[in-house]
RNA sequence: GGCCCGGUGGUCAAGUGGUUAAGACACCGCCCUUUCACGGCGGUAACACGAGUUCGAAUCUCGUCCGGGUCACCA
């Protein structure tokens, strides 16, 4: 028995298990060539960020496209970080966005697939199984120094002016302990982590091809970091590799503060034996501030978590295909050509990614929300909207839901044409774009009519058109009834007349309609007047005519 | 500071030695039009800088500058 071995036992007495038997209990998967099997692997700090969604996304899409496997892992590794239930948050933020979990976590305490568990915390034994194959090869090693004693080494190596800090080398005062220390050390009880004893060399250099970013060249690590901490529970970069590998993660896809400890991850997984998986490390989603771009930020910046994009009403698919324009550059004349098709059709590739950090533009996703809702039916809109009411407006909410079909009449308006009106980006603008459909909201005090038509004029509109009414008419005799009123009142129905002698007249069709306009909604701008008074009703429509005559003659 | 990545209009971006340097959003103008929206047409606006290599550089090389990331018993 080499001491390595001794050692071993020493650290991991409880084991008896095997890495062999961890191969055997978790398999190569049974997947058809080239399909890929990723993963999201976020701490459940109960707060889903917009980078997070993103990359989530990406990783979906990997797997989808494929035939794979999308995992969700659970990396509460940290208890200072984790909070109550935070899991239950992630997951209800990924699957209101439609991102849906093939395998892993998938509810509160609720698993599901065969390499599990699926939350670091339950793991311990796998972990350590490996640790303890680490050690017996002479791959890792206890470490018994403080915090303090980091501490003072880091302030040692400032002073020196090292060029690389960390524990390595010369510096690295455990890793060359006799047994027999170690062993005193270990039997008097003193806390100790596990180190990994980096067989890299400072002058190496290594390679590795991301599938985003492309060949990139770096200093191998040579530094020994640390695996499992005091506690026992492992580091990100151990308990990457190992969860990776036991299950079967074909491409790690993860953000791109992680390229920098890929030379020490590359050389994990070879020390454990283990394959070393695909990277695509993702750029972030940036924010500009005073001139420079920094990390979408949790603390600062509402707009970074996923749940400001539902309270702002956001329907979940405008989201995602505006990621989908930032994945893909390609994406927008692909839904160009398939205006109609699902979003999971659209055949993506992580090799046509972006490599830097696109800012984020809200502007943007108003236009992509617009389009989207857009081309939804009328019946959705106004689901969606009664969901979003319910939520954040709840007398707007009971408004929308007293009579539905008259509700759905007003999202009916211009919708299935060929050209269909862009007026609502989020839900939350459907109550400005729908008030005065409801008398509650309607509070019409006629200060939109504009100056060019005076008192007079609204007075004889108004009183003409309320003799002339009839709530019957299709639209082209409704609109012809508009036109022929024009004359008697010193009107032109003709537009481009008016605008070459506009001396002759009093107004054009538009001036006269903008005063039936106002007097029904209040409004200059608004969607076809033919159908607002259509919904409204002949009671209503008439009443407002009236109030509206009442106001004027005053 | 070391190491890594990146820099094409305000934003997202095509582009891999020869292009009038695409397209989308935003902005402006015009047209359509009963208003608005939609739609159509047009416009303003970009290869960070400096040296090379080459007949020819946004594209290749080097340097400079700027931005981002990372250097924990956090992920």
């Amino acid at each position: 028995m080499t001491e390595f071995e001794k050692l071993a036992d020493l650290l991991f007495p409880d084991i008896t298990k095997t890495p062999q038997d961890l191969e055997a209990q978790f398999p190569p998967r049974n997947l058809k060539e080239g399909a890929r099997v990723t993963r999201f692997a976020p701490s459940p700090t109960g707060f889903l960020h917009i980078g997070g969604l993103f990359a989530a996304l990406i990783s979906k899409l990997n797997a989808k496209t494929t035939g794979g496997v999308f995992i969700l892992r659970i990396e509460d590794t940290d208890k200072k970080r984790e909070i109550t239930d935070g899991v239950s948050e992630i997951i209800k933020g990924l699957e209101s966005f439609g991102v849906e979990i093939d395998e892993g976590v998938v509810g509160f305490n609720k698993e599901s697939g065969a390499y599990g568990p699926y939350q670091q915390s339950h793991r311990a034994e796998i972990y350590h199984v490996i640790a303890k194959k680490l050690v017996q090869e002479g791959f890792a090693y206890p470490c018994f120094c403080t915090e303090e004693d980091l501490t003072s080494l880091r302030e040692k190596q400032e002073k020196e002016g090292t060029v690389i800090k960390g524990y390595f080398g010369k510096w690295a005062k455990c890793r060359d302990l006799s047994f027999e220390e170690q062993k005193a050390l270990i039997e008097s009880g003193a806390p100790y982590t596990l180190r990994f004893r980096s067989p890299g060399k400072e002058e190496n250099k290594i390679k590795y091809d991301d599938l985003i970013k492309g060949k990139i060249e770096m200093q191998e690590n040579f530094l020994d970091v640390v695996l499992l901490k005091t506690d026992g529970i492992p580091t990100y970069h151990f308990a990457h590799a190992v969860d990776d590998h036991f299950m079967r993660t074909t491409h790690v896809i993860r953000g791109d503060e992680w390229v920098s400890s890929v030379p020490l991850h590359i050389q994990l997984f070879k020390a454990c034996g283990f394959r070393v998986p695909k990277y695509a490390h993702i750029s972030p989603i940036m924010k500009e501030e005073n001139g420079g771009k920094r990390k979408l930020s949790k603390r600062k910046d509402p707009e970074a978590a996923v749940t400001y994009y539902a309270k702002q009403g956001f329907p979940k698919e405008s989201v995602i295909e505006y990621l989908l324009t930032l994945a893909n550059s390609n994406f927008e004349d692909w839904r160009r050509a398939n205006p109609k098709a699902a979003q999971s059709e659209f055949p993506f590739n992580i090799k046509k990614m972006s490599t830097s950090g696109a800012l984020f533009d809200l502007t943007k996703l108003i236009d992509v929300s617009k389009n989207v809702i857009s081309l939804m039916p009328a019946e959705q809109v106004y689901n969606y909207s009664c969901l979003w009411a319910k939520d954040y407006d709840e007398e707007f909410y009971n408004l929308l839901t007293r009579d539905s079909e008259f509700s759905k009449r007003i999202f009916e308006i211009d919708r299935d044409t060929p050209k269909p009106r862009k007026d609502i980006a989020k839900f939350s603008d459907v109550k400005s774009y729908s008030e005065y459909f409801f008398d509650e909201l309607y509070n019409n005090d006629y200060s939109e009519m504009p100056e060019n038509i005076t008192k007079e004029m609204a007075v004889s509109v108004l009183g003409a058109y309320i003799n002339e009414y009839n709530h019957a008419d299709s639209k082209d005799e409704w609109f012809s009834r508009m036109k022929s009123l024009c004359e008697p009142l010193g009107f032109t129905p003709n537009v481009k007349e008016y605008k070459k002698n506009p001396e002759m007249f009093k107004g054009h069709i538009g001036d006269l309609s903008t005063v039936i306009r106002i007097a029904v909604t209040g409004r200059r701008n608004t969607p076809d007047l033919y159908s607002i008074m259509q919904i409204l009703g002949e009671d209503k429509t008439k009443a407002r005519l009236k109030k509206a005559l009442d106001f004027y003659e005053a």
